[in-house]
Order: C-alpha cells, then sequence, then structure tokens
DNA sequence: AATGAATGAGAGTTCATTCAT
DNA sequence: TATGAATGAACTCTCATTCAT
C-alpha cells in the first residue's frame, strides 16, 4: 500500500496548500499523459512539470495508474458536461445534434489529449475505458429515445443509433480536428447532411439531385487528391 | 510501389527455415502485442510464444517498433482485401455497404487483437496509424464518390461520408463485437436503418409511419433494459 | 547509572499530554517493529496505530533507530525484572530454573513480538543487541555462581552454564511458544529432566533404569511423530 | 514473473558460462547479505562484487528474496553435511556430541554470515527460517532417540532434548566464536560437563566435590570480571 | 506540541538490445 | 542461423526526515 491513510497522510489533501499541489499534479499528468502516453510519461516529468518533488505525487496518487483513471473520468464528465451545456434549451432535436457535434469538436480542439487518453485506458484501465463510453452512450440513448418517442425522430434503435453517431463524432473529430485542422463548419454540415438524410437516394425529383451531384462531385475530387 | 515493400522495415530470411521462423515470430508478435500492447508486450515474451530464443528475434526485425509496424499494415490489408472480396459483385450500393458492414464484424470476431494494435499504434507509429485509416478512407471515399456519381446514393461529401461510417463501424463493432457479442443481424439491421434513411422523419404517410413508430418503439425499450 | 538513563537516547516530554504521546508511540512502534521487523516498519505506520501526525514522531525520538533501541533495553529490563520476581522467594535452586524457565515461557506468550525485536537488534544496532544477553547473562552467570559456591549445584563454569540455559530457554521457546503453542508443563518438565541430569547414564540401578526407559520411550516414538 | 521462462532465459544456465557467473554471484550475495543483511545489501552491491551488471542478477534469480532463501538453505544443508561428516564413525554417543559441537563452532567460525544470515530469515521468508531449524532438529532428534533406545543416553524427550543441545550450541557459538574467540576448548569441555551431567549434584562423594568447586570458583570470578 | 505537506536519495526490477559462441 | 548470457539505462515507488504553519 502506499504510506498514508486515515491519520497519517490522505491523498486528498486536507490544506488549501495540498489542494493546490494537487491540482498542479493533475494538469501536468493530463499534459504530460497526452502527449507521451500512459506508458511513455514518466512520474518524474509530471512532477517536473508541476514544480513539485518526486515523491510529492505519492502522497496524492497512490500510483501512477489512479491519476490516469481519474483524468479518464474527469475528461469525461467534463465533456459530458459540456455537452449537455450545449444543447440546453435547444428545441429541435437535429439542432441539438448540430450543436453536440459541434461542441465535441470544441472540446476535443481544446483538449487535444483526449483522443490519446482515452484510448489509451484500454490498455491501462479497461474499466475506465468503457465507462466512459458507456456513459456517454447511456444519456445520448436516452436522448434521442426520447426524441423518437416525441416523434422528433425517425424511430430507431436508440443504442444502436448512439454508437453510431458517437462513431462518426470520434471519427471526423479524428480526422478534421486532430490531424489536420480543417473547415469545421463544412465538416459539421456535411455530418448533418449524412445523419439527417442518410445515405438513400429520397425518390425525388430529378433536376435537384443533378445539380447537387455536381457541385459535390468537385468537393469530391479535391478532397481524395488532398489526402495521396 | 509504396514504402512498404517487402525489402523495407523487414530482414529478408533466405531460407526456408527461416522464413517459417518470422512468421512464427510475427504471429506470435500479433498475439502478444494484441494481449498486452505495445509496451505491455516483451520480446522474450513473443520469443517464447514463437518457440524462439531471444536474439533470434533480431535476426528478423531490427527492432520491437518495426514488427508492430509490420503488424498494423498487414492488418490493415488484411483487412481492406477481405472487405474489397466481400463486396465483389455486388451491384446495388446499399448491399455493398450491408456486405461491408458485416464483413468488418466478422474480421473483428476473427482478430480481436485489431482494436488494440490498431488503436495503440497512435502512439507507436503515428504514421503506421495514419497510413492504416487513410487507405481505408481512401478506398472508402473512392467507392462512395463513384455511387454518388452513378445516382445509386444521395450526394455528400465523400469523404466525410466516409469517415462517418467508418466511425459507426467502429464503434459498433468495440461495442457488439468486443465488449459483448450481441445479435449482429439486429446490429446490422440498425445501423443499415441509420444510414440509410438518416435521423430525420420523413415528411411521409402518416398511417405508414405510426405503423412504423409503434413497432420499432417496443424495440427501442427492450434495447435500452438490456444495456442499462 | 548507566549509558541508558531517561535523558541519553529519548527526547522527555515535559507535559502530561507529552507523556501520553510519547507513550502512545511506543506502544505502537512495539507492536509495528514486532509485526515488520526495523527495516518493514514505518512510521508512518506506527504513526497512525497511535494516533499521531507523522511529525509527531520526531518530536520525541530523534530517528527510527533510537526507539528501536528504547524498546529493545525496554524488554531486556521488563524480562529480567519479571524473571527476578518470578524467583524471588524460592531456595532450592533447581525450583528457581524451573520458575525462570516457565517466567520465561510466559513473557515470551504474552510479549511474541519479543524474539523478532531482540533478533533483529543485531542489525540495527549491535551494542543494543549485546547488551540485552550480557545483561540477561551477567545475573545469570552471578546467580548460578553463588548456588555452586553454595553447594546447591554441580560445580561448572557459570557463564558456559548460563548461556547454555540460555540457548536452550531461548530454542525451546522459540519451538513451543512461538511456532506451536504446545504443552508448555511438558516442555518444562523435560528440560528441567535435562538440565538437572544431563545425557549420560547414570550407573545406577538396573531395575529402576529399565523401568524408567520403557515409559519414556513411548514418549518418545509420540514426540516424533507429531513433528515430523 | 520475470522475463524468462522455458525457452527464453531460464534461472538455470545451461551453458558452463552462466554456471560460473551464477555461482559467482552467490557467493557474492553471500558475503554480502551476511555483512549487511538482507536489507541492508543491495542488488547493486552484490552484482559489483560479483562483477556482473546490474541486470545479470535477474538472469538466475527471480528476486532478492529468491537468492537469500537459496542461501538459507544451503547454509542449512552445509552445516548439517558437517556435522554429518564430523561424528561419521564416533562409536561413543556423548563423544559424537562432543565432535558435533566442535564442528558447529568450526562451521561458524568459517561462515561467520551464518547468525546473521539464518536469524534474518525470519523476517524475509519464515519458512526457509523454519526449514532450518526443523531438519536440524529432526535429524538430532533420530540421533539422539536411537540413542537413548540403545541405552547409551538417559531416556528424554528426543525433540526437546535436540532444541535444548541445538539452543545451547547456538549460544554458546554466538559467545564464543562471534562476539569474542576464546579458548575453544574450555568452551567445548565446559559445555561438555554441562550437557553430560546436568546442573544438580549427585549424591556423591563430597571429598571430590569440594575439590572441584575451587577450580572452577576461580573461573568463574575470572568470567564475571571480564564482561562487566 | 502538533500537524501534514514536501523532499529526494535510493531501492528493486524490467527489458530492449548487443554479443560471444 | 540460432542461442542465451550480458548489459545498463530507465522506471516506479518507498520512506525517513525536514519544515512551514
Amino acid at each position: 500500500m502506499n504510506q498514508h491513510s486515515p491519520s497519517v497522510g490522505r491523498l486528498a489533501p486536507v490544506t488549501a496548500r495540498g489542494q493546490r499541489s494537487r491540482l498542479r499534479l493533475l494538469r501536468a499528468a493530463e499534459y504530460v499523459f497526452g502527449q507521451k502516453g500512459f506508458e511513455g510519461a514518466s512520474i518524474a516529468e509530471i512532477c517536473r512539470r508541476a514544480g513539485s518533488a518526486l515523491g510529492s505525487f505519492y502522497t496524492y496518487f497512490p500510483d501512477k495508474k489512479a491519476a490516469y483513471v481519474e483524468l479518464v473520468d474527469s475528461l469525461g464528465s467534463r465533456l459530458r458536461s459540456e455537452l449537455a451545456t450545449a444543447v440546453e434549451g435547444i428545441d429541435d432535436r437535429l439542432d441539438v445534434e448540430r450543436a453536440g457535434l459541434r461542441a465535441f469538436f470544441d472540446f476535443a480542439a481544446r483538449h487535444r489529449q483526449l483522443y490519446r487518453i482515452v484510448r489509451q485506458a484500454e490498455f491501462v484501465d479497461p474499466p475506465a475505458f468503457h465507462r466512459y463510453y458507456r456513459k456517454l452512450a447511456a444519456a445520448y440513448s436516452t436522448g434521442l429515445a426520447k426524441a423518437m418517442d416525441e416523434g422528433e425522430l425517425r424511430v430507431l434503435d436508440p443504442e444502436i443509433a448512439a454508437y453510431s453517431l458517437m462513431g462518426m463524432a470520434d471519427f471526423l473529430g479524428m480526422r478534421w480536428v486532430l490531424w489536420e485542422t480543417g473547415d469545421l463548419d463544412h465538416v459539421v454540415d456535411g455530418a448533418m447532411d449524412f445523419l439527417t438524410g442518410g445515405l438513400s437516394v429520397p425518390p425525388a425529383k430529378p433536376k435537384l439531385a443533378t445539380a447537387a451531384k455536381r457541385t459535390t462531385k468537385r468537393i469530391t475530387k479535391a478532397s481524395l487528391h488532398a489526402h495521396r
């Protein structure tokens, strides 16, 4: 175990000074873990960055993994909370989707460590990894199910829809937020276009379709060109 | 042809015995890397599993990373080839999507190490990681663009659509292949339902819509129940 | 008087509250040192057990070793005092031996940490270790010499006899008090039998010897059986 | 676990070079453990002394403790074997005792690390500690029981006698081999005197007793003087 | 006197890689 | 080619002790 427990030393600091130290360490850990991954990060570097002595890390965390797990949980709840705030008060469910997607991209842009930390969690602590996605999915599923019940969305299996939408957001963010910052408006529009109407051609007016086709074809070729 | 031809990144064995040793090592590596991750895996364990001596690893691979990168590339090309085979000769583009999704799930079920190896590639060798997804996306985008051109699919930005569909497949596979083996037919149906028609309620015949709604609503509730 | 008077090796508390804290720490130290050994014990655990803060230890002891040494000395003097009390007023010297042996076993049973603390003292502070045994041996030798002088015991080198008797008591206690609680009366009887008459067969009356032999032979075999 | 196992790396070396390395490490470990105790010894120092690299220790031992336990077992069997050799062919049982005692003192003198290593084993690995004494005691008890059966020794509980004799030897060795090298002949004589005839005064010829008394009294006083 | 945060030297252990055979 | 011993840098974690409050 750790050297501490109830009376002597705790992991939750009691003094204000302790609070500050712990926070500094956690922030440094978020940065370093995001930069180097779990294995690549060293406690020494985290402490150096936090301006603490090596041993101080263990005043606040039982071990390296615990700090990592705390970060995963924290990123998850920060993300969920930002998403909730972003869609608050929006009535139209498709607008909710748009705002949510946008908010996710913003979050990812402000927390570029998100992907690396969450994805590597699978190797560090599978439960934390599952927790992250399951909590997101649960909230998402519930929202979708409600909207379907109320006739605002087409009726689908909400959990399948939730994982589909999460996967979309995840991959689009990886591609256009992480790898190559692009015109996010365009990405959001494109994604909304897809998730709103799906792939299949509506049994519709041929003239309109042709016009649209020409337009997007150009985009298509440019995109393909750009990436080998 | 590309930067990953046989002679680059690997030390090609000349004798048949060497061929066999190399393959045994690679198979062992795939297993161990999939089980323990890149950092967690040790060359010693790989050699033990392959029945080779510790030093022999370096007869065939310059270092640990090289073997890992080769695996990522190999998984990528095996997957692309299986997908291509699976959809070969299918005319209807939506049937192509269905068959592709199914083939991906099958592949993931047979290569449960896929997710762990590919995802961790980001930390081991970012180029290999990008290559994996970019090659998949390029092929996918091209196919979608063609189908859109030919009027088989609604016209969308094909790269956005490709990443969206890849994200869907990835997350659905993670959820229903990796985490919890479920009724894959149901998942494929649900995913096709979503990706075909999207979320928005069609401005359609009220009677049909109502009927469908009631039917699927029951499914919905069951699903929610089943997964917390 | 000697080099271990109250004010040396300890920081004497002045207030009553201080007295209590010091004692609590010492008791906790005795427990933890006995449980984990000198190196295995941590100041943190001692403080936790004592209900004190980590820093408080150093209010009363200059360092870890000082507390340990104080315990060794204290165990030594407590033991010597109990032994002295136990044999007080006993006239027959062999009865003194019996009572002393018994008292030692009782002490060891009540202070199971005794062996571990004293034996490890050799590594922590050799002088304290020697002091412990030399003081015991000195008192013992004196007593034996006196009894020999007075014709109550056979005349032997008293120091050799003292160390022999201490070794006997030590090992018998280790075996039948520490390791496996047995029938102590039987052990005391057996030990007295040995230390009274020694190993050699007296040039005695054949009939009695034969009878005794048969009787004890049975005990013998049972004992051997019982302990592998 | 260790990085090694069946095919890749073993703890038992297969090459002659490996044999030599292992032996060098074990000898160095015996020296350093004996000098500094288990906790005080560092693998680094052992390797330095053995002329090996730090990591090589772990080629042959899974951890520090394993090497220690191996030493305890090895000391135990070396001692038992020397004792067995020393008494081989001796008919008179009391002569066996004398030769055994002497052999033990010799062994202790040549392996001054014996006491420190064995005694600290209690904290490092209790089973090894028990094994050491129990094996000695078992052999000893058997020998004593046989001699008692055959009428060569007075009949006593052989296990009690064995532990008594082991304790005597242990303490006498500690006092006159380890602490202060003395006249071992005198110690052996004195010990034999005690263990042969015990403490009690035989109901014998007064004249002889008086003579003996005077002789030993002088020794007594000298001894007492010498040690405070 | 008491608290608990801070310190940092030092430990055991792992393991990718090299090398002699 | 194959083997397995050898290497040593690097890591996580512990804990006695000090110090500011």
